[in-house]
DNA sequence: ACTTGATCCTCCAGTGACTGGAGGATGTAT
DNA sequence: ATACATCCTCCAGTCACTGGAGGATCAAGT
């Protein structure tokens, strides 16, 4: 038998609390956990992945719903790979705007970083870079 | 006199709904907004750009204390250049994660979204992609 | 001037995604 | 055997909105 983690494990190697993996449980994001003898719930490095990857993921602002479509992904072994690129293609192109916005919030805040050392304050961009340039009104 | 906008105007330019941009103001996000005559509340595009920030703040997973932080580097003039400094470079270890993540994120969706013209489904990385390589255990 | 429909106001209750705590059982280390 | 952490269930509270009631105001058309 393979390595079985408690709850109390994979909340610290997640950095989830105990709390909201049971309710991760509940709404069905993670699988209903085997159990031991006594009752306590019993996980593997699959439901560690799963679990890293749904915290990831809420960090990066996706919701439950989204994340429940990209898990998707990876819980339909290979049937219907059509709609599977469907989901894939929906979230592509939000990604690509996510990254952007990034970047420019990147480029923005390294200029307020970096100006203290070229003597006085920066044009503080931070706003601009990330309310968007389609704003020109 | 400039163009002013009325929360209506506001709410539609930036996909933000009526009620959330009273709740911003609540809570100090937004300025207390000025006022016509009748009582209505009135804006100009610095609150278009304020609040377009914060909206796609929201969408990238910045929590509101986040969003506050990085509005402060906007709303010191110059004042503590050095403070300023300091919570650009808190931010943007972060921003350098979540950017990285989502590129990897848009590497295994590609895949996904590419594979079935290749003839047979994709081995689905989605999970890894996100999870997180510092799992090997 | 009047009506109609959209928009605004305040206030307050409800939702989504957790977070924390009470009260009690179970596990582990000395 | 005693302690102390961890687990269980259940339920109440928080954060960031979201929606609706009840009523005033505005803008357009007749």
């Amino acid at each position: 038998m393979t390595k079985r983690l408690a709850i109390g494990d994979l909340a610290r190697l997640t950095g989830t609390k105990v709390n909201t993996i049971r309710f991760y449980e509940e709404i069905g994001l993670l699988p209903v956990a085997l159990r031991t003898a006594s009752g306590r719930r019993s996980y593997d490095t699959a439901d560690l992945r799963r679990l890293s990857f749904i915290r990831h993921g809420r960090q990066l602002g996706f919701s439950i719903p989204e994340i429940r479509s990209l898990l998707a992904l990876s819980d339909q072994p290979d049937r219907d790979c059509g709609e599977a690129a469907a989901i894939a293609r929906a979230h592509l192109a939000d990604i690509g705007i996510r990254i952007a916005r990034l970047e420019t919030l990147q480029t923005a805040l390294t200029e307020v970083a970096t100006s203290c050392e070229g003597g006085r304050a920066a044009e503080c961009r931070v706003i601009e870079a990330i309310a968007g340039t389609e704003l020109a009104l």
